[in-house]
RNA sequence: GGGGGUGUAGCUCAGUUGGUUAGAGCACCUGCCUGUCACGCAGGGGGCCGCGAGUUCGAGUCUCGUCACUCCCGCCA
């Protein structure tokens, strides 16, 4: 019966006159006594069909019957709309299906809530009857996006000669990153599998197998707390390659994220992607991932103020901490309330105020401008280049409290003062991250992107006279990419000498007992001639979340969980019955939640 | 673990200083209507004001607690 059926939102005025079938849903019906309008959607879109009773009264006593949502089969004519009621807003909009018959394949209770509505319905209700919002143009447009960005990067992958391979969702629990999802084992009591945080170590080890170019379009796993551009399951674009250097990747991944951004956007990216320091992606915007969309750079002025009056700034230096600035041009549009606001604001990221003042007619008011020598003035306005009627909010802190509280409040003031161009995607690449960071509290190193990670050549020395103090200056062969703020990806050229990465094991306090243990497969692989590689990891969701300009990564996720890790439709996760925890040798004790 | 926002009809929201019978738009139901396209017109039904305590003569409104959703800090190599 189906064999013959058309899609509503591919009709056009070359069908007119066709019989025709279509099959869909009631997304509007408008009757006016003799003759009834009924707005036809299926995937592809929405056609208007016309029920005349003066044509076809069998067909116009159904479609009074219609109401939203009920699923139906109209067969019909297709026919050119008279001039006059032509909808421009349609794509379908020049044509009209006359309908010869209507056949109800399935009736619907009255929506919880509206389809076409344009309201913004609550995300609970949404999620509930998550069925009926994947109904939403919105909706059907993310998840139909999302599948042709998939299908770009399997085309242009596999163009590059990139072999698609899977890996294991059981894994092994591994110390360091995040926390692991675990999967009881029933074989092994008292044993767990652990869902993948990512697939680092089988793709590793696929490089040693030979398979120099893989990739994997893969579900990753991390049960931290959750926020707007994070899910507890996301989707990587994993890869990895032997025989490059970083500027290969970056190459090959430019090219894929060009594609990307074409098929989903229909933007062309003409230039490269520029690439900052790590060291200068802090200083200037205080954050590894800064939205280069807008200036309002920050600019470190702790020199000017060395011998400062202001009690607070002495202080700060006193203490090894750093003043950055962040100059505000167009200050009339930040208001005495906004500078209260903002300082209030700060105190988020552990700032203990916001000293601030204005640059106007050649002076500096307000704020801590009494405070400030008529050297200080001179040195601020020649190194941050004031003009006229500006605001300066100073950080002074710790470097990392500094770089927090001004970095962010850069970008609250940027959406503030509205001077960000939602149009722009602004991609740029930040590399030399540090290989290492040291925790005073727990006294020992951490590998700041992860311990697979391979050192710059020219830091390879100081590996041996590492210091809490040096720490930052052996720098990793890591570069992350980064799209209007948002980090998109991140990689790495990996350890491929089993002594180097033993040493690294060392370095961060996993000694060679614990390495062998969880990682004896690696360092054992590694013996046996593994080539130069490295790879990169791109966030899917959140590559969608941006070109789609979504609020959040849940718009671009057919069935998302809740920020308490639930699924509102099927009421995961669950209690289950006590045979199943007993065939997993498992019983519940306390029962702790936060 | 911590901070902010929201919670009133099926949906989106308004609800003044604590004061009569808690409102609007959309949706829904009934009737009318042959060119609408967010159709229109007339009529109608619909409320545990998230939940629980408290203050008060009187609570949607004030206080405390609690739950859910959401944003953020911590966390996320």
């Amino acid at each position: 019966m189906f064999a013959e059926r058309l899609y509503c939102g591919k009709l056009t005025r070359s069908d007119v006159d066709k019989e025709i079938l279509l099959a869909g849903w009631v997304d509007r019906r408008r009757d006016h006594g003799g003759i009834i309008f009924i707005m036809l959607r299926d995937v592809s879109g929405i056609v208007q069909i016309v029920a005349d009773e003066s044509l076809n009264r069998e067909t116009a006593l159904i479609a009074d019957k219609l109401r939203n949502e009920f699923c139906i089969c109209v067969k019909g004519t297709v026919r050119l709309r008279g001039s006059e009621s032509v909808n421009p807003d349609m794509k379908t909009g020049e044509i009209e299906i006359v309908a010869s018959s209507i056949e109800i394949l399935s009736e619907s209770e009255v929506p919880p809530f509206q389809i076409e509505t344009r309201d913004h319905i609550h995300e609970d209700i949404r999620l509930k009857y998550r069925y009926l919002d994947l109904r939403r143009e919105n909706m059907q447009i993310s998840l139909i996006k999302r599948h042709e960005m998939m299908q770009t990067t399997r085309n242009y992958l596999v163009k590059n000669n990139f072999i698609e391979i899977e890996t294991p969702v059981l894994n092994k629990s591994t110390p360091e990153g995040a926390r692991d999802f675990l999967v009881p084992s029933r074989l092994h009591g008292g044993q767990f599998y652990a869902l993948p945080q990512s697939p680092q170590l089988f793709k590793q080890i696929l490089m040693i197998s030979g398979f120099d170019r893989y990739f994997n379009i893969v579900k990753c796993f991390r049960d931290e707390d959750l926020r707007n551009d994070r899910q507890p399951e996301f989707t990587q674009i994993d890869m990895e390659l032997s025989f490059i250097d970083q500027q290969m990747i970056m190459k090959i991944i430019e090219g894929l994220l060009k594609d990307i951004v074409k098929t989903v956007t229909g933007k062309e990216i003409g230039s490269d992607f520029p690439v900052l320091s790590y060291e200068d992606a802090m200083e200037r915007y205080g954050k590894d991932a800064p939205d280069t969309r807008f200036g309002l750079e920050l600019l470190t002025v702790t020199d000017i103020f060395k011998d400062s009056e202001f009690k607070v700034f002495k202080n700060t230096i006193d203490t090894g901490g750093v003043i950055k600035v962040l100059p505000v041009e167009s200050g009339d549009k930040i208001t005495r309330k906004m500078l209260d606001d903002y300082t209030e604001w700060v105190k988020i990221f552990k700032a203990g105020g916001l000293p601030n003042c204005r640059f106007r007619g050649g002076n500096f008011e307000g704020g801590i401008s009494k405070f400030l020598s008529e050297d200080e003035k001179k040195k601020l306005i020649e190194k941050c280049t004031l003009k006229d009627d500006t605001v300066l909010f100073f950080g002074c802190d710790r470097k990392q409290v500094v770089n927090d509280s001004l970095g962010n409040l850069r970008i609250k003031i940027a959406k503030d003062i509205d001077i960000i161009d939602q149009e722009k995607l602004n991609f740029v690449w930040v590399t030399q991250f540090p290989l290492l960071e040291y925790s005073y509290e727990d006294k020992r190193y951490f590998a700041k992107h992860h311990p697979f990670t391979a050192p710059a050549a020219e830091s390879m020395d100081k590996l041996n006279n590492i210091t809490p103090e040096n720490v930052d200056d052996i720098l990793a062969q890591a570069y992350d990419i980064v799209l209007n703020g948002v980090e998109i990806g991140g990689g790495s050229i990996r350890i491929n000498r089993p002594e180097i990465q033993s040493r690294m094991f060392d370095l961060i306090g996993i000694n060679e007992e614990e390495a062998n243990e969880k990682f004896s497969f690696l360092l054992d692989a590694l013996k046996f001639g593994a080539p130069p590689h490295g790879g990169l990891a791109l966030g899917l969701d959140r590559i969608m979340m941006i070109l789609l300009q979504r609020e959040s990564i849940r718009e671009v996720i057919a069935f998302p969980k809740t920020q308490r890790g639930q699924c509102m439709m099927s009421q995961a996760p669950s209690a289950v019955a006590k045979d199943q925890l007993k065939e997993l040798s498992l019983r519940i004790s306390e029962i702790k939640n936060d």
